[in-house]
DNA sequence: ATCAACAAACGTACAGACCTGCTTTTAACT
DNA sequence: AGTTAAAAGCAGGTCTGTACGTTTGTTGAT
């Protein structure tokens, strides 16, 4: 009645519970909060089988980084081809990416992290290539899916980074700040600013994009 | 030779000790290494001093972002005033206020807390009003400074958010991004599209705001 | 194919460090 | 003198890293 693994299969699957443990924790109760015991605890797993997969406290924190950006990044290429292929329309395609970050897993425990490693130059280090990685993902996505209005002004790449700091900085806001409409307002006026630069890659034969689903 | 004050000067003077103090401490190592000890060290009286003015930590925490919220309202009036009065050009003064968050002590520190808050139900109540207290502030001056250039397009209120939320988005990705190229390309971008919505109101005759350098 | 020997994965327990809140004393001011 | 501010020390709790024992899977010689 014993399901037999192989030593492969039980590393991977006990490295994966961490993983998602980690991020659920750093979700909940954020960096300061998280302890290896609590993760270890909400992992299922015993508190030697996390040190003998993450000896310290910072590699199962970089683990788990590496496995929450790959997930974003995914969907965030998801996002782009539905775009892309007519699925969403350039508003939704917004509100899409907004409302992932603000209730998704990525941004708020990226955020631990970050402000995490602000103080500490190991944690830093490790993680300044995961956010390379991630962003060269992100750029690729957004050159794929978008294109400038005039080759003469505003090129795509440097609006996606204004946008995606809009987006961080209004999650920041988001956790002190429970009016909806405030963000509204802000979405308006960031739309209106990108349309008049950029308009979606539409692989559809009628460039006219779905209307957005109520 | 001793000098000889009154209670409340000494209170005054041991409590702006342990604000600073709170403060240095949350933009060096960060919340999370941020110990009550370690404080009263930094600001050079006793534990026992501090816990007879702040019986817990949040109170600390809560005095010290409300001294820095104060600082930074009172910053951002003088870099307005100066706009007005045409002693900073529409440019300078974006680059002032980026400056300011980048390298002041307003934005690290006031990062620090918002995440702690966000795991912490009883620091968010507290920090709620303080934080809707300074974005009156900014309002104010904002408001102040600049107006539409088109009465029936974008309003200098929501176009302040979108411009705030910018520089938190990027203070944070500045943690983990040294490249200044980066930044400045989203500069451009900001400045630009503001440009087409918004102009100082100068104090000075000639009303034509200065077109941002590329 | 079997079984012993080895290695990897996992479980339990503990020691040292640190941090917070509280209590008791001492000093300063009115 | 009496009250408030400041200093010093202690108690309880938690967290991290580590040591050591146990189980599970792998290997290879017979």
């Amino acid at each position: 009645m014993i399901k037999r693994r192989t030593q492969d299969e039980r590393s991977t699957e006990t490295r994966r519970l961490l993983q998602e443990a980690t991020v659920r924790s750093l979700m909940e109760v954020g960096y300061a909060n998280t302890s290896t015991s609590e993760i270890a605890r909400r992992a299922g797993v015993s508190r030697g089988a996390q040190t003998h997969h993450y000896p310290g406290k910072m590699d199962l924190i970089v683990a788990a980084t590496e496995y929450m950006f790959r997930n974003f990044a995914d969907q965030l290429e998801a996002l782009g081809s539905d775009l892309r292929a007519g699925r969403l329309d350039y508003d939704s395609f917004f509100d899409a990416l907004w409302e992932e970050m603000q209730h998704g897993d990525w941004f708020y425990s990226s955020l631990e992290i970050i402000v995490a490693a602000r103080g500490d130059e190991e944690l830093r280090q490790h993680l300044e290539p995961l956010i390379m990685v991630l962003h060269a993902r992100f750029e690729a996505t957004w050159l794929r899916s978008f294109e400038a209005t005039d080759p003469e002004g505003l090129g795509p790449r440097p609006v996606m980074n204004l946008v995606m700091n809009v987006f961080r900085g209004m999650a920041v806001q988001a956790v002190l700040r429970p009016e909806p409409r405030y963000f509204e307002e802000i979405m308006h006026v960031l739309k209106t600013m990108i349309a008049a630069h950029l308009r979606p890659r539409t692989r559809a034969a009628t460039p006219v994009p779905a209307p957005p689903r109520p």
